[in-house]
DNA sequence: ATTAGTGCAAATCATTTGCAATTAG
DNA sequence: CTAATTGCAAATGATTTGCACTAAT
């Protein structure tokens, strides 16, 4: 348990999807299972073989990623860019960063109110909508 | 003249290239004096269609691609995520941030020393050794 | 001559899409 | 029955790579 639980944890998938509009389809309430309890900010194919055995049917690369589509255009999950060419996935829709750790490669949340007023130091010639931090470095003890 | 300017300008590609250590052959001072002569933080293919006439000989794709990855790795530009599917480059490799235009899609640079302090915030579980904001909104008069 | 750099076309990787088959209401 | 979802395979888009060719030392 850690202090950037989104208390998603608590929901069930099902119930996830539903109050978003989502029909919650065998397949689509696996990956949103996967993706509410991970905080490895997976990739498409991550999702994919870590979720594939999970379910009865066999889950195609297609619909993992017009899953996490659905997904994201509901607001279930969020796209994370730390590299270029591929895309990340995080559960965690609350305002955030992250945190690479240059060693492990390990993408950590960052709760958005470690870093609150940076939007206001770039004056009025800029109106601020949002702002996403990427931090690299080291996790202390990885 | 913008307060953005990194200085760059003042000198010609090919010092630059020689500089650090690349060999200065037509195509890749052409794609470096593009670069360093714009603001626009381009993709290979803007680049590409930017300086394609630019040269007396032809300008293929693979060299585009493979000057910028030379220029990366010689630190002569950086690469830029801002979106997923495509790198954008940056001749300004001073250490800044960016702020997107969500109405132009503009790319403006922010120097670091707006925002300098960030690092500090997180606490000594995570060892920073560097970060990356992105901004979005509005640039005022746009 | 040897080595580096270029261009073309083919290959690769992540992602999207068309469409027929399947499932749910 | 009708509409939405899935899977497969083909298509796409960005980027990389193999290899023959050219340029420069």
């Amino acid at each position: 348990m850690n202090n950037l639980d989104t208390s998603n944890h608590a929901y069930n998938a099902e119930q996830i999807l539903l109050s978003h509009g989502v029909k919650p389809t065998p397949q689509r309430v696996v990956i949103a299972q996967y993706m509410l309890h991970t905080e490895s900010h997976p990739t498409a194919e991550d999702v994919l073989m870590a979720v594939a055995d999970a379910l009865p049917v066999a889950l195609s690369r297609a619909t993992v990623y017009n899953t996490l589509n659905t997904l994201k255009d509901a607001g279930v999950i969020r796209e994370v860019l730390t590299e270029p060419g591929r895309v990340r996935y995080d559960a965690n829709v609350t305002d955030h960063h992250h945190f690479v750790d240059v060693k492990t490669g390990q993408i950590v949340d960052i709760p958005a109110d470690k870093v609150e007023e940076i939007g206001k130091l770039l004056g009025d010639q800029f109106k601020v909508h949002g702002f996403k931090v990427l931090f690299f470095g080291e996790v202390a003890g990885s």
